[in-house]
DNA sequence: ATTCTAACA
DNA sequence: TGTTAGTA
């Protein structure tokens, strides 16, 4: 089995996701609601959550004490899914490569934009 | 016993 | 976000 196979499994019930996360059963289901996690379901409907969710919500929640809001948060997991880091520098084309670092130029012009005036980062 | 959805004296 | 009601 795969590393990639160990974080996409999805194998823990909602009590564990709480007790590793330290965030309550409302918060969880109210960022998936917001497609910051996706967990899958299970027999009877249970939501069945993967490490990698439970790492995505330890970071939702280090974002949430540092005062930043839904907005904020979705803003940095937008940059984060079409960060060039994420993508293989070594197989896309080099006019790929300047478009996917042109839109997150502008990503980051916008954060900041929208961070001061609505104070939706901290930094 | 645990989780789910929907809704708010 | 908390909390509660009524289920599955």
């Amino acid at each position: 089995m795969s590393p990639e196979d160990r974080r996409t499994m999805p194998l823990l019930p909602l009590s564990m996701v709480m007790q590793l996360t330290e965030l309550t059963a409302r918060q969880i289901r109210y960022y998936e609601e917001h497609n910051l996690i996706e967990p899958v379901r299970s027999e009877g409907n249970r939501r069945m959550f993967t490490l990698d969710d439970v790492d995505s919500l330890l970071e939702i929640r280090e974002l949430l004490d540092e005062g930043i809001n839904m907005a904020g948060i979705k803003k940095v997991f937008a940059m984060k899914s079409n960060c060039v880091t994420n993508s293989n520098i070594a197989t896309i084309s080099y006019a790929k490569f300047r478009s996917i670092l042109r839109d997150e130029i502008q990503q980051v012009i916008t954060v900041q934009k929208t961070s001061l005036r609505q104070g939706d980062l901290s930094g």
